[in-house]
RNA sequence: GCCGAGGUGGCGGAAUUGGCAGACGCGUUGGACUCAAAAUUCAAUGAACCUUGUGGCUCGUGUGGGUUCAAGUCCCACCCUCGGCACCA
């Protein structure tokens, strides 16, 4: 250890430096030989699975990173603490596309870049002091992981959840791949940000929908899940209640069915709309109009789709020639084909009641369409069409006078009474499309035989491997598909010449069971031990980034209920509570390689330690919000730390030998120990809740300093014969323990500074002396008509009485008294004494 | 447009059940130490006014109302910021 000696004006005491270095690298190596992190799943303690959202290794971490797996690490070491037998894993997200992108730039193989990547990060991460179990690390790119990624595959086929289909889907022209719906932002490409265009493909999908109502129901018992989580996910699910109605169509015995969530809008039904995608137009079309419609159609297919899409964009159509019939009053009405119909939610055909319905009132106006009212506010009062709140029925044969909720029944009987249509329940969620076109993913194990069709490849002879020579073509196209040696293979039924499914899956799927194989990560006969994963699962905590609130939870949710209903898991939802931390900005913007705004963790620990890297990004802001990094603020959290050091410093020598006895109120002589000692425990207790109080780190640091200010202020008020050791030993014990989550190094080396043995991080958490928090004495302030005039020293055995009489009996309050006339008291015990005086 | 979160000093933020607004930190100012600087340390620091001074006094948590002995906190109306969804029938 660095020491550097100086002669101090009061005698002459050496002074050793902080060495964050030396500390830092010697508690790190001295956790990883005794293996003090590594967790059984057989134990007696209470279980905590303790769950940070794991990287994707595209190079570096930044501090906005780092701040997320602090939060995890500091509550993992609290919790073992508190002696939870903790599961606090780490592992890669390690497949995807950037990988490849590198490997096509590079001429190397993807893996040589993930690899690289991740080794950089696992040292990141060792050097900030994570506790992590390093022997239950997963990489999802490593066959013994995608091997299970493929079991899963073939269990959601086995169950009818996994199929394939010709379907329109999202294509990203720069990734050369297509996306799920969850996956376009915007219009753009999640990952990259180029206008997704739209082509027809043959794609896997799963089948999400089924589990459409579930998905939604159970996010009621989420509720250790932040609220605006459970929104978005309600909102991407889009339930809606409403029916389904049949048009017929005039001269042809065909109808036209359409989902409304207004079936009380009926009667005011006047023109029926199209999607152009829908087959229905085709159809429909009567010669006359087919020319016009066609260079519609054409028009708005070359449209940009998201610019088509959005909201309040003009109305545009084309009559079909045919005429519809309005089941519930006979009236004849015109069939168009326009823009703003959806061929993806309902049936693609709509009945539009422009009086009260925005978008068809715009198309009504724009076509010179009739409009008619039907639905009055059901308080009378005036209004202008269109009107979209629920009313009263009017002009709706018997069911005029009619409202709300009970209107809307009522018609939905009668369409069932008459076989016109039934009640119905439509849901935004689509399928989620899982094929990809690329080479750096888990391949799709089917196989396509010429005689026996689409083939499962058997559990054993699972993994489908990626081949690992591999050309990667200029285009940016994936090389699976010319891969000869992977391409073609032999039927596992007939055991004739096939061809390999050449789609790769996205690697939201790689990251939506990833935490059941945290639990038996080198089980080779199966993904995960049942009863392993019954005892770890639920995830206590879950904590990670609000960007994944729709894709990455709501496809882990999904892959628990299947699982559970195939009965490999006896719970159906896998994080039991989830914490969205904030991001860290920089120069007023998110850092970002691209912006150049990113602060690297690393020359910052070789500068001022891991610790005060930890520590500071706890203390910049409450842990949910999105902060700015502030140097000074950061250097400020640095003096912290090298101020406990001097403290430890200089009087841990004098400690080492001192006998620490039971600590009470009792027994403390002086004034200022037994005040010292309050705020001991006051601040204890704090802590204490603070963490436990949805993680306010940020105050719980508050309240070390504020108890290191006070022991600092005690160590200078007195002098070294009038000092209590004992007392002072016992705080620096207690202070040790409770900055250990945030500090780890530096709390190992105090607590071995202070002559006790290894390992702090094996000691409990402290209580705190509940009879220290009620003290007899102390001051409350007196109010007159609510502001505060003066103060008063109470006992806590004092009557309500009591005080009124010494309140009363004080000059000051006297002179506010005088001469006016006193209306009331009230006095709050230990709080307040409020005057009422006019 | 709909849904959600929020608005407190120069800045990040604190105030947990309605009970002293501004904890803690940053920044700023002044002092000590030093030849000097850095580091450290002591003190002040919401705004205005009065006062030689200990101090006093008024205002103050986005705006306007209300409830209450007492409101950052509860109620009503509104404004603004951020986030999500957005032609979803």
């Amino acid at each position: 250890m660095k020491r550097i000696y100086e002669i101090r004006k009061d005698g002459g005491i050496k002074m050793s430096e902080y060495d964050h270095q030396h500390i830092e690298t010697k508690w790190q190596k001295l956790w990883e030989e005794a293996g003090i992190f590594k967790t059984s799943n057989r134990s007696n303690k209470k279980k905590f699975y303790n769950l940070v959202m794991f990287p994707y290794p595209s190079g570096t971490l930044h501090v906005g990173h780092v701040k997320n797996y602090v939060l995890g690490d500091v509550l993992a070491r609290y919790k073992r603490m508190r002696g939870y037998n903790v599961l606090n894993p780490m592992g890669y997200d390690a497949f995807g596309l950037p990988a490849e992108n590198a490997a096509i730039e590079n001429r190397t193989h993807p893996a040589k870049w993930t690899y690289n990547n991740i080794n950089i990060i696992k040292k990141q991460l060792k050097r900030l002091g994570m506790s992590y179990d390093w022997d239950r690390e997963v990489y999802t790119c490593k066959e013994d992981y995608y091997k299970w990624t493929q079991w899963l595959f073939l269990k959601l086929y086995e169950n009818g959840l996994a199929y394939k289909k010709k379907a329109a889907a999202n294509w990203c022209p720069h990734c050369k791949t297509v996306l799920a719906n969850e996956q376009v932002v915007n219009g753009k490409c999640e990952r990259c940000g180029t206008p997704v265009t739209i082509i027809q493909l043959d794609q896997w999908f799963f089948k999400i929908t089924a589990y459409a109502e579930r998905l939604l129901k159970d996010l009621d018992k989420l509720t250790g899940w932040p609220e605006r989580v459970r929104v978005m996910q309600r909102n991407w699910i889009g339930r809606s209640e409403g029916a389904e109605v049949d048009f017929p169509i005039k001269g042809m015995g065909r109808k036209i069915k359409i989902f409304t969530t207004r079936p009380d809008t009926l009667w005011g039904v006047t023109f029926m709309a199209l999607a152009p995608e829908s087959p229905l137009v085709e159809e429909l079309v009567t010669d006359e109009r087919r020319s016009e419609v066609s260079a519609f159609l054409e028009r708005i297919q070359g449209e940009d789709r998201f610019k088509r899409t959005a909201a309040n964009g003009p109305k545009e159509g084309v009559f079909i020639g045919r005429w519809a019939i309005n089941p519930v009053n006979g009236e004849e009405v015109p069939i168009y084909v326009a823009n703003y119909v959806l061929m993806e939610y309902g049936t693609g055909a709509i009945m539009a009641v422009p009086a009260h319905d925005k978008r068809d009132f715009d198309f009504a106006r724009a076509y010179a369409l009739p409009i008619k009212r039907v639905i009055a506010p059901s308080d009378g009062s005036e209004d202008t069409l269109p009107y979209t709140a629920y009313g009263t029925m009017i002009n709706s044969d018997k069911f005029s006078g009619l409202s709300g909720k009970e209107a809307i029944d009522a018609v939905i009987d009668y369409l069932e009474e008459r076989g016109i249509g039934k009640r119905n329940v439509n849901y935004k969620l689509r399928d989620w499309l899982i094929s990809r076109q690329r080479f750096w993913g888990t391949p799709i194990p089917i196989v396509y035989c010429p005689k026996c069709g689409m083939v499962p490849v058997p559990e054993n002879q699972l993994p489908v491997r990626l081949p690992e020579e591999v050309e990667f073509p200029e285009t940016g196209a994936s090389p699976l598909p010319n891969l000869k040696e992977f391409v073609q293979t032999r039927c596992p039924r007939c055991g004739g010449p096939a061809t390999r499914e050449v789609d790769t899956m996205d690697t939201f799927i790689d990251s939506s069971w990833y935490y059941l194989r945290y639990v038996n990560p080198h089980l080779d006969d199966k993904p995960f031990d049942t009863n392993d994963v019954n005892a770890w699962l639920p995830v206590d905590q879950y904590i990670g980034g609000i960007e994944h609130a729709v894709l990455h939870l709501m496809y882990s949710r999904f892959i628990t209920k299947v699982l559970y209903d195939l009965g490999y898991v006896n719970f159906d939802e896998p994080f039991e509570n989830l914490f969205t931390q904030g991001m860290i900005y920089y120069k007023g913007a998110k850092m970002s390689k691209s912006k150049g705004n990113v602060i690297s963790p690393d020359e910052l620990i070789a500068r001022y330690g891991a610790d005060s890297v930890r520590m500071y990004l706890l203390f910049i802001a409450p842990p949910e919000n999105d902060a700015e990094w502030n140097d000074s603020g950061f250097e400020g959290v640095h003096r912290f730390i090298q101020r406990i050091w001097r403290l430890y410093d200089e009087y841990t020598p004098r400690l080492k030998n001192v006998v620490v006895k039971d600590m009470s109120l009792k027994t403390l002589k002086g004034d200022a120990e037994r005040r010292l000692y309050i705020r001991l425990n006051k601040i204890t207790k704090k802590i204490t809740d603070d963490i436990e109080r949805d993680f306010h780190f940020n105050t719980a640091i508050s309240g070390l300093m504020e108890l290191l200010n006070e022991v600092y202020d005690y160590v200078q008020e007195k002098n070294d014969v009038s000092k209590d050791f004992a007392l002072l030993k016992f705080i620096l014990q207690r202070f040790v323990t409770l900055i250990y989550p945030f500090v780890p190094h530096l709390g190992e080396e105090l607590w071995a500074l202070l002559g006790n043995k290894p390992f702090l991080a094996n000691e409990p958490w402290p209580s705190y002396d509940k009879d220290a928090l009620i003290s007899e004495e102390h001051v409350i302030p007196i109010t007159i008509n609510g502001k505060v005039r003066d103060r008063i020293e109470v006992n806590r055995s004092l009557s309500e009485e009591d005080i009124k009489r010494m309140v009363l009996d004080r000059e000051k309050i006297k002179r506010w008294i005088d001469g006016k006339k006193l209306e009331k008291i009230i006095v709050i015990k230990d709080k307040i004494v409020n005057m009422v005086v006019r």
